[in-house]
DNA sequence: TGACAAAATGTTACCGCTACCATAACCTTT
DNA sequence: AAAGGTTATGGTAGCGGTAACATTTTGTCA
């Protein structure tokens, strides 16, 4: 092929010229394009020809700001880099993209002021509709939202009282049920490694979550198997260090995020520590190595998918009128038992 | 916080209302925003406040149609799910977002005809600037792209002749390094796995590396080590199950993609096979995991992160009308020799 | 074949903002 | 205080489409 030149100051090809070469009106085209069914199937092809001869690209800025209906649909997430949340990105990212949304995509840092940056730059960019992971907010972007009128959704955690839609799962009775089972497997001293809690609810509930088991369980809480790491492998061998270094030390620990439990693991091998005989080890985030390893790691099972899918669903279906009046859908969670516990 | 009613129909403040408010003409308002300089101080105080009390957010889409400049970018990826990609992305968003960009994020699902919709859609959406991780295009891709005028850099192979701009690494230098560094190592047979090649140069460029490196070293091609497999730890473990069947194992088997080679550790373990010494593993790409793992394996270490960081550069300098000249920028590579082999 | 409804197409105004040029306000300077 | 140069502000006309209504064409049936 031959290299076309890069003409800069190319304004391009209007709807206008793709109207004069088909010898119709610029609205005929507008509906040919929109509303293919209200123009006749000869004017359609002409058009459409004359598209195909111009290489006409429709500007949508124009057509969104007429209209008032963009096609853009906002996601934040507290960071790019984790990979748990690209599952989810790409459920979403598949149904919006299959009705000819196209997503903005961006992270806060963990930061809720940069939340509210960002909600304010999505809203200015009229997004049809918005998936936040985050479920803590400053009061500005909940104002923002609110009168936004657009479909929003939360997806970090379920939420009782939603800003606008609430799709998840409940951290708290997640975080609950694996202590419970790890409990019931006859664990006695279970540690627990949570994420970083500042700024992070869902890190908060799944420590309340482990607490509340051991209250339901009698058992009094031990400050010092409790930990609070950040989300990477190498935190996660540096906490079991640190739980292993305690004076009556752990039978289990049970590691609230991400990829901390592989990092335990490894650290365990490197100790040659048997998993589970000298410590059980189960993790929140069931991620794909968690399953290959050796020994394989009990793991929560998170509706990832499901919680993309659902939220571009529901964002849909309101965005077509249909006002579902789903406020909090639940999408549960299971537990994976596998060699670690 | 009194939760606000959602207000479905509404259109919001305009700026001629804050405009009104603030006793100036909407262009003024426009100036304080746009370009604070412009305006005196005390006009600009009047303003933020009038914009603070109406809580306007001003209408991007307005705004880039009339000034004829977007603050969008789009990114394009094979897949959302690799999570290779994010660090990548979460570079190239650290570097523009800072400027004020916001980031159009969608997956072709690795067809070229998906990836031209894409483009379509970016370009309709009149993105300031893109960036592609693909290299392989339609034509109608690169003859939108061509006359766009827009600065486009391919991020996923070093390219001699991009579209635009390339910024990236040689994948056929870097497997073909590996090859010669498992060479110089000692082994003998060494097998490799590649990724699926079907719309992928990116793997076609590793495998030919290899081949490459087998030629420069006079060993002969043994079609039974050369093995094509997906992205994922089953894949991986498959490939190494496949190549431990043949007649003469190899003593060492290069991995060119992802988390293949995590896998194949994970069998070997599986197995009770020794790495090095039953069978030594190389990787292409260098996660996280792999330095953990033990033992950890040698890959080589791709620098995702500047190649982020430089194509959103090259894209703002672009933007800013300094023709930098750049068409192609190596950013190389790395080995880090670990316990594997 | 004329009347009338339905389908196809056209006309006009405007979406909410910014470029461009015009004008007004404010300083200097002599 | 008038002249001349800045600096600050305003008016007007679009940007490239689409909504809403007006008009024309087509089809149907008595």
């Amino acid at each position: 092929m031959k290299k076309a030149s890069r003409s800069g100051d190319n304004r391009g090809v209007l709807m206008n010229d793709v109207a004069r070469r088909a010898n119709v009106s610029p609205m005929t085209v507008s509906r040919a394009l929109s509303n293919p069914k209200m123009v006749s199937e000869k004017t359609r092809t002409k058009i459409l020809d004359a598209i195909e001869q111009t290489g006409y690209v429709p500007n949508r800025l124009a057509g969104s700001l007429a209209s008032n209906r963009s096609n853009t649909i906002g996601i934040i997430l507290p960071s790019l880099k984790n990979s748990l949340f690209a599952e989810t990105i790409q459920a979403a990212s598949d149904v919006l993209s299959k009705k000819g949304y196209l997503l903005l995509i961006a992270d806060s840092g963990h930061l809720l002021e940069e939340e509210e940056k960002l909600v304010e730059a999505f809203l200015g960019q009229r997004v049809r509709g918005m998936i936040l992971h985050n479920t803590l907010h400053t009061e500005r972007t909940m104002a923002m939202i609110s009168n936004s009128g657009i479909p929003v959704v939360e997806t970090g955690d379920l939420l009782a009282e939603p800003m606008d839609i609430s799709v998840s799962y409940s951290n708290f009775e997640a975080s609950k049920a694996m202590t419970m089972f790890l409990a019931k497997k006859g664990y006695k001293r279970i540690g627990f490694v949570a994420m970083i809690t500042e700024n992070n609810n869902r890190a908060r509930l799944r420590r309340d979550g482990y607490l509340a088991a051991l209250s339901e369980l009698n058992i009094g809480v031990d400050e010092t198997l409790m930990i609070e790491a950040a989300s990477s492998l190498e935190a996660g061998r540096d906490a079991l260090t640190k739980l292993l270094a305690i004076e009556i030390k752990p039978d289990a620990v049970f590691f609230a995020g991400d990829i901390m439990a592989a990092g335990a693991a490894f650290e365990c091998e490197s100790l040659n520590l048997k998993i589970p005989e000298d410590i059980a080890i189960a993790s929140f985030d069931d991620l794909a190595i968690l399953q290959h390893m050796t020994p394989s790691i009990t793991s929560l099972q998170i509706p990832r998918i499901a919680i993309g899918h659902e939220a571009a669903e529901i964002i849909l279906n309101r965005i077509k009128g249909q006002e579902t009046g789903v406020v909090s859908k639940d999408l549960g969670f299971e537990i994976a038992q596998r060699q670690s516990t």
